[in-house]
DNA sequence: GGATTGGGTCGGTCATGGCTTACGGTAAGC
DNA sequence: GCTTACCGTAAGCCATGACCGACCCAATCC
């Protein structure tokens, strides 16, 4: 199985590294070649190719061949698991807080 | 310095391991002690603690001693800005792929 | 005061993963 | 066809971190 349904697991994985997280950053203002995001960077090319592919894995970039060149661009799909996921937690954060909130204000009602 | 202003690089790297982000949904629903949060995992106490730490470290949990106890819940802080990050980066992959989508149109017109 | 319970810390082990160099493979240009 | 540019993969090294047992401290209860 060359494919696996890419768990959202694999999305929190690639975003901890602060290198992947820049490859993010630099693609949001469009699709790159894997030569130019290596020349912003201080490792390798083959290391951020191995980043490329942990972010492709986990299902948060798209490749394009165009030629010898591959394109990577950003793929939403995967961005708007973890919306959800943060904006339920959010929610939860929320109620728990103002829980606590009403908590205080009964211990010292003055 | 024993309390470094928590980085949003620590909320992704905490994010990251299985085992936390169990502990943050097991104290959606409300605080909880140390112990019981350890007796619903499969690993020692010890290693809960450290996730615990881990997690407050980043910013994500607030401790409260309570007598011997030490409860444990969810801060909202940090949340909010991983969510506006998120936000963020959706708003521009979901442009990337609008243009991505004119660009095919042009292609093909028919 | 002694015993018990709840938890954080320490030292050490072992697996994971990020980085590098070296290599192989494909598309474009002469 | 031969070279050159672009890129992925393999093997190895090394640092990080997740885990456990042991230990120590504080608060409660008898």
């Amino acid at each position: 199985m060359t494919d696996p349904i890419p768990q959202p697991d694999a999305a929190f994985a690639a975003l901890a590294d602060p290198t992947r997280r820049a490859l993010i950053d630099r693609l949001r203002a469009g699709p790159l070649p894997v030569g130019r995001l290596a020349a912003d960077l201080p490792i390798s090319r083959p290391a951020v190719s191995q980043h490329l592919r942990v972010l492709s894995d986990a299902g948060l970039l798209e490749v394009e061949p165009q030629g010898t060149r591959r394109l990577y661009r950003l793929a939403p799909d995967r961005l708007r698991e973890l919306r959800a996921w943060l904006d339920g937690l959010w929610g939860d954060a929320m109620d728990s807080f103002a829980a606590r909130a009403r908590e205080i204000a009964q211990e010292s009602p003055k």
